[in-house]
DNA sequence: CCGCATCCTCCTGGATACTG
DNA sequence: CAGTATCCAGGAGGATGCGG
């Protein structure tokens, strides 16, 4: 054992005890891997795009993950005032610094699938 | 957009749609950052010394996480069938193998609670 | 020392319906 | 098209007490 120096962190009102729990509290919430993955590989995407291109996600949590990670600060939305609306939305800065992380999640659940695990194919 | 190809992942009877939810499944759970990452540093830890090193974790959390992170194959767990119990803890070669990501999710904490979180030290 | 058993609360996320 | 609003079920996680 090293050092016992106990912490904890604030940020925004909510408390941690460590960073890595902090970097899964914005970085968790069912959809939030995949959305991040989708704005990672297309700039830009609107709310109908991230739809399609997660077939599962219903309305409501799709709403609801976005305006999280608006708040975490990791994308950014432009809202174009026009009949229909249009929405787009993109990695901010914060949103860029982790995909790193989130290519290194991906990659080592993807190893962890074809080792362990069996994957299925959507018609 | 490229590949509209849909799929999904079967684990252990645990369905995923991504491979970054698949590994953010098997790290979630709300100490289990904080108990990977002392396993890091110590090579084996009893119980005893986990709950030492994690002051605000209960017995009944500690207990379960480290269930399911054994079940996951994460960790060993070793006892001694001795008066009073001793058992010690201890990453595998799977626990081992996400070492770098916990290593850049603690990172990616400590870079931004220093610029936007507040850490206070325990007494 | 290292747990397990209960009970309880809150929060996440799903289903469904409605709207500017 | 891009959302709200409501309702509801299940599970995560806390508090407490007992046991080999």
């Amino acid at each position: 054992m090293k050092a016992k120096l106990k912490y904890f962190i604030e940020v925004k009102g909510e408390y941690y005890n460590c960073p890595i729990e902090l970097t899964l509290s914005m970085i968790s919430g069912k959809w939030k891997g995949i959305i991040l993955w989708h704005l990672i590989g297309n700039d830009t995407l609107r709310f109908n795009e991230l739809e399609k291109a997660i077939p599962s996600i219903s309305q409501r949590m799709l709403t609801k993950e976005l305006r999280e990670m608006e708040k975490h600060g990791f994308i950014y939305r432009k809202v174009y005032p026009q009949v229909p609306p249009k929405v787009e939305y993109s990695l901010s800065d914060l949103g860029r610094s982790v995909i790193p992380i989130i290519k290194s999640l991906s990659e080592w659940g993807s190893n962890y699938a074809q080792n362990c695990g069996k994957i299925y194919i959507k018609e």
